[in-house]
DNA sequence: CCTGAATTGTCTAACCGTTGTCGAGAGTTT
DNA sequence: AAACTCTCGACAACGGTTAGACAATTCAGG
């Protein structure tokens, strides 16, 4: 993740990568640049295009603002700050609750509110401060500095002692609908756009983890189907093959020695198409490392890897 | 928020943005325009309407306001300030806006549709519908005919194994989700309502059932803590003094015959303050009759018979 | 109470600008 | 040679526009 430091405004994606990362199609970037000047790609000195990483990130907005009802030559000049603003205020718009004040409050001052909202059992204004914050932040940062900060708080608490079975559920079911509202809002429509599934194998009782994992795919542009927790490895499987899915994302949290689930493992990975690739994160992961190596699925420690996996999968 | 440039006059808006913002329908927009002159959107040099933010902001607070009895021709013209004391009064008059209701013949084809989006794993489709009609559908008919009968459904289907748990997890996550998101708008505001505390006890794995408790609870004006499922009855007593809920509603579904819940039931009952009042339902509650007459408790037998229940407690 | 007029949300028809996609023909990469 | 990519033009689908019509309500006045 270092190497990529001032990059991001350099020249380098082939169209053919750029139409898998955003989900556009071939005919549709070219047709936006040409009648809109969408974006301004550099030329190899043959003609062919090479987008850079701003420029995909300009095209994804685009494609969620399009989505959002606007039409693309209305807002294809527009600069960035405002492309986004746009986009969120559009994500916002089922919330009729116009909040005029403007918290730019600390992340950490947010996980804190949220714990204290669990810790009273106040469902409703955990629900309202995630919420507030999914509107206001970019998906990757309502995942990685909010969402992620807040389960790793709880796990603490919960070996602590300080947060018991009620506390734990209540948060974990709003959490839970809170990601899958994000995923909603992020789903690609593009059938071109690679598909993952999620899911947790068989003796792995906690599912949000696979929902960090199903949202941050969602955010990366991909399309994503969650399945859940505790899950045979036929049913995920199946899941797979009728899908039609590129890759299948495991979360494995807990228990990080079950003697049961490197077998699960491979044997998810034996009923996949060959043409289908496997991660595996989760704090307990990397305890099962040397089955995930021996098949050649891979491993992820954390969600900016798994975001690197998805990439690398949508160019291939 | 730095980037506030959002002039809140700045005509930017397509139609279709503003028909999703407002939920008035497109042809609605135009028919208000010509005929009452409602708002004056600006035009593009193709004669395309570009609404402000502040025609939306009003047009929300016109729909509100016709929600609650008023017709549109006499209130169109009225300024903003006005308008939105109107909507104040009508609020305050305990005017719940109700929204009469469209259709009662596709709903069997809507749990259907539902259906073959679960066994295509088809997690989208299926929220697709449901957010549809969630909106569509008031919250009561939303929960008692289609969610509920969807639910029974499954539940046929799961027994007559033609429905993998895959794809079980996968329905109950977006069912989940949605109510969750049904709770949250419905969610009552006024302190002075009273609070019950949704949950099903320790060894009832199933928590979808209890979601649609809390739904019913919250489409009937209460505030709903739902703690989900598989609970200690220690936690469901504390969260329920914590809260200082009128009432404690317990989802039973499955097993049936689970010698230790009559023990877990009197648990509960026994840590609750005295004025706490408790339900029972869910498709087994019945199996386990004699314990809540037994302790002084009241069984549901359905969610109509939740709602009459919650409504006494209510008044109460 | 009934009746005819006004109101209101929706729908159709016809038109046209916008948009996504496709094909043809030529060049480039592997 | 096969697989990409390029440009350019064409085209059908889609959405937005007006104008008019329609059924269902609401309401005033007999």
């Amino acid at each position: 993740m270092t190497d990529q430091e001032a990059d991001s405004s350099a020249k380098r994606h082939p169209i053919e990568v750029v139409a898998r990362r955003t989900g556009l199609s071939k005919d549709l970037l070219r047709a936006w640049e040409r009648r809109h000047a969408a974006v301004d790609p550099a030329r190899t000195d043959t003609g062919r295009r090479l987008y850079s990483d701003d420029d995909v990130e300009r095209l994804r907005l685009l494609r969620q603002a399009t989505a959002g009802g606007r039409n693309i030559g209305s807002i294809a000049g527009l600069p960035e700050g405002e492309l986004s603003s746009l986009v969120r205020e559009d994500l916002a718009a089922g919330n009729p609750s116009s909040e005029p004040e403007v918290d730019a409050k600390a992340l950490e001052d947010r996980v804190v509110d949220c714990i204290d909202a669990i810790e009273a059992f106040d469902g409703e204004r955990l629900r309202s401060i995630l919420s507030r914050a999914m509107v206001q932040l970019s998906p990757t940062e309502f995942i990685d500095d909010l969402v992620a900060p807040l389960m790793r708080r709880m796990g603490e608490l919960w070996v602590a002692r300080q947060l018991n079975p009620g506390q734990e559920h209540l948060a974990s079911s709003v959490v839970a609908a809170t990601l899958q509202d994000v995923i909603g809002i992020l789903h690609n429509p593009c059938p071109e756009a690679p598909e993952v599934i999620v899911a947790t194998p068989a003796g792995q009782k906690h599912g949000i983890g696979a929902m960090l994992v199903a949202a941050s795919a969602a955010a990366v542009g991909w399309r994503v189907t969650y399945l859940g927790a505790d899950l045979p490895a036929e049913d995920i499987a199946e899941a797979a093959r009728t899908r039609g899915a590129a890759a299948v994302a495991l979360s494995v949290i807990y228990p990080p020695d079950d003697p049961d689930l490197p077998g699960e493992i491979v044997r998810i990975w034996n009923e996949l198409p060959s043409d289908v690739e496997m991660v595996v994160g989760g704090a307990s992961a990397p305890s099962y490392s040397q089955t995930i190596r021996a098949i050649g699925a891979s491993l992820a420690l954390d969600l900016e890897d798994l975001r690197s996996f998805l990439h690398r999968q949508a160019s291939a």
